[in-house]
DNA sequence: TTTATTTTTTAGCTAAGGCTAAAAAATAAT
DNA sequence: ATTATTTTTTAGCCTTAGCTAAAAAATAAA
């Protein structure tokens, strides 16, 4: 069993080392969690030992398959809670967070199990983000631009990269926000502009639209 | 806010208080929470100057109402997880206490309010425990035995005073377990013998089988 | 290649929450 | 009313997980 601090830094860098790619570096773990570099060696070096993570002096550090089956099954827990938050207790997605970093160090197989039958095994949380199942197994996502994806493709909205009042009050017209689905209808080559569908609706967006909008995609 | 070491000391205290009445000893504590006195000396100190009880040397600790309050929320959180473990999740009664036990010290009332209503408001707890309300009120119920009840009162099953193989398969044989409501539809003078009614089934019992379960009642 | 800068580690300190052993107070027994 | 026993507290120590300040290694700049 791990504490809660061993539970936290094995997460972070488990999030870490999908972007960084690789070894996850002293400082990037500080920062990330808000704390000091001071710290990170000595829980970096505790967590070594127990054979979490490989870690080389002035390197950095690295989960074992060990270390990444303890941060999957976090991961699975925080998004399984989400789902429940969102779908169950009508949460709104960007409530959640805070809730579920509590609640993803409940211990308990058969909790999660239950949870996980109780929500309808659900394959993505509240924000597009891919649930790992109890093997440990999830589809990789990628961040994309919505005018990336090519006809009969879809994603989950994930952020935009404009943020103008005219923007966002277009997309909030549209009702697209983080986690809303969306699907690609049609491309049109010329343009570069889409038919898409949000919910039960279908409407055209310029490329200078897709162009700015951020999309996780399976 | 309150540490989970703290909360746990709140809320023992808060139970032993309710049964030994009044002021409570470092004992008493150190045993119920499986620690050392001299642990508890240290915690009562210091719960005592948060005001969060009162406490004098050699004597003992009792919860202030600050204290009270705190420990109510505690168990209203408790009581609702395991409805939502029984109910929703359809665990058995019985092994819901270690999960609720972790699920009480999640940080979250707006948590909690939506919970409650997710579930219905619940008055009482799949043992029978009746369910503090947001203001920390709650019925006070007392724990009798079925051949006290009267014509038309209820009570929950809490446990049994004989425990033979005999008894427990006939309760078995009847559906009667911690947690069942039992309603008293009718009383004999002569014999004390009771027509019950559990679930949707009605049938007679005898004082001796009436004067071997505990039941709480309102 | 030597110097400067940044990153990382080490050493030593702090607070929370536990423990043991010894001292002090309260209670029970003679 | 003393003595014996039990209960409670104090004193001092341990572990976890953080911190600061200084030292050491790695990297960048001159």
């Amino acid at each position: 069993m791990y504490s809660l601090a061993e539970e936290n830094y094995i997460k972070t860098i488990f999030h870490l080392q999908q972007t960084k790619k690789g070894v996850v570096s002293t400082n990037a773990i500080a920062e990330s969690m808000d704390t000091k570099a001071s710290s990170v060696t000595d829980m970096v070096q505790k967590l070594s030992e127990k054979k979490v993570l490989s870690y080389v002096k002035y390197k950095g550090a690295q989960l074992t398959e060990e270390g990444k089956k303890i941060a999957t099954r976090i991961v699975r827990k925080h998004r399984l809670w989400e789902v429940f938050l969102v779908d169950k207790l009508e949460f709104h997605w960007d409530e959640v967070h805070e809730i579920a970093e509590q609640l993803e160090h409940i211990h308990s197989t058969e909790l999660i199990k239950r949870l996980d039958k109780f929500l309808g095994s659900p394959a993505f949380d509240p924000h597009g983000d891919p649930i790992p199942d109890e093997h440990g197994n999830f589809v990789k996502t990628e961040k994309k631009l919505l005018s990336q994806l090519h006809k009969s493709q879809f994603g989950v909205c994930v952020g935009v990269k404009e943020s103008s009042t005219e923007y966002l009050q277009y997309l909030d017209k549209k009702k697209i926000s983080i986690g809303t689905k969306i699907n690609v209808l049609g491309k049109e080559f010329f343009d570069g502009s889409m038919v898409i569908e949000v919910g039960t609706n279908q409407f055209f967006v310029s490329k200078k639209i897709a162009d700015n909008l951020y999309v996780q995609t399976v």
